[in-house]
RNA sequence: GGGCCUGUAGCUCAGAUGGUUAGAGCGCACGCCUGAUAAGCGUGAGGUCAGUGGUUCAACUCCUCUCAGGCCCA
């Protein structure tokens, strides 16, 4: 028995029975266990942060994992999916500051670390449920219970292991860095905290002078930022900008000479030079309330000066931009920052003490053009960053101490051991990610926060000495200190590797104390760290580790390039001289309708649970993957979800029924042996060649993770190969004659298709395919429980030259059709007869396949026309694939040569000679092959042609083939009553009807085939009765029919 | 400002290594089919393949520049 789907179903509705099979019988443990553990598939699971809500783009990602795990499953490899949680960081801590009601970061250690900590680590799965359920309920397959977690001590205690490791090496050490800082938190923000504060603003637009050294000379630079002109070291010069001095005004100025614009007309060039003639001049110190210590107030080159406004000359101030600071440390400049974190100018700073920088703008320029150093002064209006806490607080750039990893002391072994990886798609490799290798810096890894893993580093109070701690073990050699009390770490029952306990150990050493420098880690390094920190290595697990290690396949959105992809790629290169993974499959964006992001703010934000309670997970996840590849940006439109669940959904399970419903009625089993591939019909054969053709372009397209191609390949096999031309070409041999063997082998090949189908489609929609799988496996003895057990389909049949046979089957039905709705002659219509010119290698081939054109066009005969029948026409055509390399530029003559050919050349051609032609002069020899030749009209018919291909039609009715034509809609009308009075595929009946001459003539002469479709057993023109009657037009004749279920 | 990607029909997308009539689906118009049928099929309208210059016998395809959009970074 095949269940037949009942009418109406809705796919989320079997999508809940299959989850709920799937949990009654561990289907996802068996998938994994039932692979030999030494055929191993390594895959990781970047973790997300579980207190956000999860979102379309998580479902694409999610959808890519499962797919490439579960199609790794089905060749056989064991593929162990262990989850992960983010937990640590700048979102977990600014979701609970929302709860608290933490205004700035100062007041948290008024609130008290301690329970601040305790907030971030409940809030930390906040949407945990949430997320649990949208993986559950979208079929991705991965083991939840054992997920790691990045604040767990052991996660910690590995990341620590790790740290100490780089810091032995050398590897970590203390620098400054430019960062964003809301000055009125004094807080350090992050990127995206920085872009949530951009805004249009108006601020100073002003020309200084800085007079040369000893000379008459004045240096025109432009800053946005006056208050930073105090703080200034040197003038940058781009090296091949062309610079001139100019007599502006009575005062000599040098400035770029493609700026000569913000002078105005009156200037007079004195001289002309490049920037790299102008190293080194020395200048006299704008403002002097600070002294430098170092050698400072001239001039240098750097490639970051542009002439795209200013005056081509940049003043650096290294302690407030980052290009300011690089160039000073190339140059070894020193560093002037009389300013606070709270963005205040200091006591050394006379005149603006204790004023905010931004403020003191307008007194330093007053102060500027009092000393005549102001050259002018306008308003410019461009977007910049504000805090996004605090109204009207510009952000500050600042220098401030940070920890740093010295990766760019391994970036060249990074982008070597990045070409070993397998980027799809290989530009995300090479460009974004290979790029941003090659122009690595050190990573900033220090962060002044509270929730994070805290950096393991111990300094001595005279802050000379320092060493990392790499284990909860060496931390017991430590002591606690709280409240003035003293124990030794190693004594203590609870031991948390979070602020503040870390923070109250100290050691004591060589007479010192050595305490824990307050910053707490990068989260990405966190999730970096998952390899190892997963198994607690190299604590624990040893062997797990190494087996697994590196991963054969991760897979992210476009969004990790920097983040995970990059921590990953940098902290395995660092300690085991590894890439983290081998494949990568990289998703980029969902967008909406229009091309635009998706956000809350927006409003154009899809909920994933919407769209799987009205189309299906496995609606969902095909759109995703078979609409464009998902490395391109995905414009989502949720019509197109409907689209794929109708027409490739509702092919199939439509299929399926029609299947089911046959089967159950011979009660087919497929349990007989299977009826030899050679011995099937041509149209099985056919079929099965194609399906096999399908999965040997599957599995190509997937091992290269090319998964949108082979989803493509499968719909249309689906909808195209199997629905619309196998089961509608077999449609009668399902339904007519007894079980013979032709028709077990039709049963037999539909089964097969449906059942390799299903396998195929699994990792993609594994919902459906286990319903299908399932309903097809009912009855069969040995058959797996799931199809998430089965094994990959084997290429077993393949017969090339049926598939070029039958494709020209259907380009002569195509062709055909065409002409008969051209000329409106319905199908029902019988025509006498068409005749077909094709290219002679096709001519047997077509002769074979006769019967399957006429019926499918309803025409009772065919002619296939030889070559030499007299009656076709041929022209021929140039082949430029294989003239253009023979000649070249002489081609164009050649090939008009060749399209003056006529009956004679061609003639000589079709024997397989060559033809002398003299171009020019030239003697050219043209090769058969040189020369397609086409049949392109057959004389005194009604033709039609298409490439290889032309079809001529006989389109006379005669009396006997238009009586036909009336039994056959006589047919059409009486089964259409059948299904109108809802009769039974196989109920008898008897009809009666009424008609004039014409009518009755046909039904007559045809009386045997009308029974014989109709199932009826009594075709008469008598009295009606009570019977469903209707009438009907055929043609311009008037008809009235009964049908009675006997 | 830099890097990467994209630009093909009204919309969503295909178009191996350059080869002469650029395809599909959706949508639209018209027609057909109907023992799978809230499906299916056909026909038609709709394209200077973003633009420019070049390489070539031949460019949607390769190269230059420009324009527009997206993402990342500064």
């Amino acid at each position: 028995m095949y269940k037949p789907y009942p009418e109406n179903f809705k796919y989320p509705e079997i999508e809940n029975e299959v989850l709920k099979f799937w949990k009654e019988k561990n289907i996802f443990e068996k998938s994994v266990e039932s692979r030999p553990a030494d055929k191993s598939f390594t895959f990781y699971e970047g973790p997300p942060t579980a207190n956000g809500k999860p979102g379309i783009h998580h479902v694409m990602a999610r959808t890519l994992k499962d797919l490439i795990c579960r199609y790794k499953t089905l060749q056989g490899y064991q593929v162990q999916r262990r989850a992960g949680w983010d937990t640590h960081g700048l979102p977990v801590e600014i979701e609970v500051e929302k709860q608290l009601g933490i205004k700035s970061k100062a007041d948290i250690p008024i609130f008290g670390v301690e329970k601040y900590n305790d907030a971030c680590r409940h809030s930390v799965f906040t949407y945990k449920d949430l997320w649990e359920k949208m993986t559950d309920r979208m079929g991705y397959w991965i083991d939840l219970e054992s997920a790691y977690i990045t604040c767990t001590n052991n996660y910690i205690e590995s990341v620590w292991w790790s740290l100490k490791t780089l810091f032995d090496k050398g590897l970590i050490f203390k620098d400054y860095k430019i960062v964003p800082q809301d000055p009125k938190a004094e807080t350090v923000l992050s990127s995206h905290e920085l872009a949530l504060g951009y805004r249009m603003t108006k601020d100073p637009s002003v020309y200084v002078l800085f007079k040369a050294k000893d000379a008459d000379y004045h240096f025109l630079v432009w800053t946005t930022t006056p208050w930073t002109l105090i703080s200034n070291v040197a003038l940058a010069l781009g090296p091949d900008i062309e610079y001139v001095k100019v007599l502006h005004k009575e005062i000599k100025m040098v400035l770029a000479k493609e700026r000569l614009s913000v002078l105005g007309e009156d200037y007079e060039i004195l001289e002309s030079f490049k920037g790299s003639d102008l190293e080194n001049v020395e200048y006299e110190q704008l403002m002097d309330y600070v002294q430098p210590d170092k050698k400072a107030f001239y001039t240098l080159n750097a490639d970051f000066v542009s002439t795209g406004d200013g005056s081509g000359i940049v003043h650096i101030a290294p302690a407030f931009g980052q290009d300011d600071y690089d160039i000073s440390k190339k140059y070894g400049l020193p560093m002037l920052q009389p300013v606070t974190r709270g963005g205040r100018f200091t006591a050394e700073i006379t005149d603006f003490a204790d004023q905010f920088v931004k403020d003191a703008d307008a007194g330093i320029i007053q102060k500027l053009r009092a000393e005549g150093k102001l050259y002018k002064k306008e308003t410019i209006e461009h977007s910049y960053p504000f805090s996004w806490r605090f109204d009207d607080v510009p952000i500050i750039y600042y220098a401030r101490e940070s920890w740093f990893i010295k990766t760019t002391s391994v970036a060249d072994r990074m982008v070597e051991l990045n070409k070993t990886i397998n980027w799809a798609p290989p530009e995300i490799g090479t460009g974004r990610f290979g790029n941003w290798l090659e122009d690595n810096k050190d990573w900033a890894l220090s962060r002044d926060r509270f929730w994070a893993t805290p950096l393991p580093i111990w300094v001595s109070e005279d802050g000379k000495d320092m060493f990392a701690v790499g284990s909860i073990e060496d931390l017991k050699q430590g002591i606690y200190e709280k409240d003035g009390k003293r124990t030794s770490v190693s004594e203590l029952e609870e031991i948390d590797l979070h602020k503040p306990f870390v923070d109250r150990i100290i050691f004591e050493k060589d007479g010192k104390v050595y305490r824990r420098t307050p910053e707490l880690i990068d989260v990405w390094y966190d999730s970096g760290a998952m390899p190892f920190a997963q198994y607690h290595y190299p604590f624990e697990n040893k062997e797990l580790f190494e087996a697994n290690f590196p991963a054969d396949f991760i897979s992210e959105g476009i969004d990790q390039t920097r983040g995970w992809f990059y921590t990953l790629h940098a902290i395995s290169t660092m300690l085991f001289d590894s890439p983290a993974y081998k494949n990568i499959l990289v998703n980029d964006l969902i967008l909406d309708k229009e091309g635009k992001k998706m956000s809350k703010s927006r409003g154009n934000s899809v909920d994933p649970f919407m769209l799987f309670d009205k189309y299906g997970a496995d609606a969902t996840r095909w759109y995703l993957i078979a609409n464009n590849p998902p490395w391109k940006p995905t414009l989502f439109n949720e019509d197109d979800l409907g689209d794929i669940q109708r027409k490739f959904f509702g092919t199939l399970t439509n299929t399926y029924s029609f299947f089911s419903l046959y089967a159950n009625i011979d009660r087919f089993v497929n349990d007989k042996e299977l009826v030899d591939y050679g011995k099937r019909p041509e149209i099985d054969r056919w079929i099965i060649s194609k399906l096999n053709g399908v999965v040997e372009e599957y599995e190509t397209s997937m091992d290269v993770y090319d998964v949108t191609r082979a989803a493509r390949a499968v719909m249309s096999f689906t909808i195209d190969e199997l629905s619309n031309w196998y089961v509608r070409r077999s449609r009668r041999r399902f339904w007519k004659s007894d079980l013979t063997e032709a028709k077990l082998s039709a049963y037999q090949t539909l089964h097969e298709c449906l059942l390799t189908v299903s396998k195929l489609i699994s990792p993609f929609a594994p919902f459906i395919a286990e319903d299908i799988y399932r309903r097809l496996t009912l009855d069969t003895t040995g058959a797996e429980e799931s199809v998430h057990l089965c094994k990959f389909p084997v290429v077993t049949y393949r017969e090339k030259e049926l598939e070029e046979k039958m494709d020209a089957v259907q380009r002569v039905v195509y062709i055909t059709r065409s002409m008969r709705a051209k000329h409106n002659l319905k199908v029902r219509q019988p025509l006498k007869k068409i005749m077909v010119a094709v290219a002679g290698r096709l001519k047997e081939p077509l002769e074979t396949m006769k019967e399957v054109i006429l019926e499918e066009v309803n025409i009772k005969d065919l002619i296939i026309l030889t070559d030499d029948s007299g009656i076709v026409k041929k022209s021929t055509k140039p082949n430029f694939k294989t003239l253009g390399p023979k000649h070249g530029k002489s081609v164009q003559p050649v090939a008009s040569a060749i399209r003056e050919f006529g009956t004679e050349e061609i003639g000589i051609l079709l024997r397989g000679e060559n033809i002398i032609l003299d171009i020019n002069g030239n003697r050219v020899e043209v090769e058969p092959t040189d020369v397609e030749i086409i049949s392109s009209e057959i004389e005194g018919w009604l033709v039609e042609s298409e490439g290889a291909f032309t079809v001529a039609l006989d389109t006379e009715i005669t009396p006997e083939l238009r009586d036909e034509g009336f039994a056959r809609e006589f047919v059409n009308r009486v089964q259409n009553m059948r299904k109108d009075a809802g009769f039974e595929v196989i109920d008898k009946i008897n009809i009666v009807y009424s008609g004039d001459d014409e009518i009755k003539t046909a039904v007559n002469i045809f009386q045997q085939y009308i029974k014989g479709e109709t199932l009826a057993e009594n075709l008469q023109e008598q009295e009606f009765g009570s019977g469903y009657t209707q009438e009907w037009k055929i043609g311009d004749h008037n008809c009235k029919i009964e049908i009675n279920k006997i």
